[in-house]
DNA sequence: TTGGTTGCAAAGCTTTTGCATATAT
DNA sequence: ATATATGCAAAAGCTTTGCAACCAA
């Protein structure tokens, strides 16, 4: 079984089921769902079940592994907790979410903090739009 | 009835029950889901249903009169769509949810159409921390 | 050995849908 | 008159939970 060093102490157990949705997810090249989890996970080995897909999902999350993310739909998308913070575009044409970063995210959390008196611990940023290869698309066959 | 000005036209009809549950939005100080929705709506229209208001509301997303809110809940939030763009505070401690302006979001907008070539409609900021309130609340007696 | 974990099935919750009835226009 | 809207009940997602069996430590 794969070890994987941060599932590990306080009376939790490294089981193949956990090893192996960890490592999906921190594959996933971004993020993931939890039935796209389940589906991939199945492969590997064919008798895990969905819920222990999700239990181990709501342990990452409280072991703070894991984050998750709403975005607009009715189900929820997992990542792997990124070294440094970014954040999400959500292309409202084709559905792909890509990642960016920008320094004045910092300023405003600061910028609030002082004119709101709230402590800001975390900044959950989503832009929606237009992709540019949606935008190229368009322009080849508008419609 | 209440006459609701936005709604009418393109084959829709005005009833009762949508500019009910269209007037309990507008009062709705800022955020609402759909249960507390129709338990507010029952209190003046008894037999109004839970479908009514899902259907209404989708209604008035469609229409771009109510903007819909996933936060980091199991369920979804509405507003009537404000006259300016505003994000919003969450109180991770009572669950609160304030709303806030900030200019350096116009900028960051810009700076990612610039430096991602994508075309950004809508911005969606959380900011989730601890309130003034509950700062106050946790210094008065520390847990 | 034993308490955390799993698989399965059932339940929970929010949201959607089918259909007959009611009603705005 | 008639197409839209409603109420009710049933269904459909996604997620959680109870429980007996399993297995990592």
């Amino acid at each position: 079984m794969v070890r994987v060093h941060d599932i590990a102490g306080e009376g939790r157990r490294q089981t193949s089921q956990r090893a192996l949705i960890y490592d999906l997810i921190s594959k996933a090249n971004g993020h993931i769902d939890a039935d796209e989890l389940y589906r991939k996970a199945r492969k590997k080995q064919p008798r895990i079940s969905l819920s222990t897909v999700y239990r181990n999902l709501q342990l990452f999350k409280e072991m703070r592994l894991v984050e998750e993310h709403g975005f607009s739909e009715a189900h929820r998308h997992y990542e792997v907790k990124p070294r440094a913070e970014h954040q999400h575009l959500l292309c409202q044409r084709c559905g792909k979410v890509l990642e960016f970063k920008n320094p004045l995210i910092d300023q405003m959390k600061k910028q609030v903090e002082e004119q709101h008196s709230f402590k800001v611990s975390s900044a959950d940023v989503n832009l929606i739009g237009i992709c540019s290869l949606c935008q190229k698309d368009e322009e080849a066959r508008p419609e």
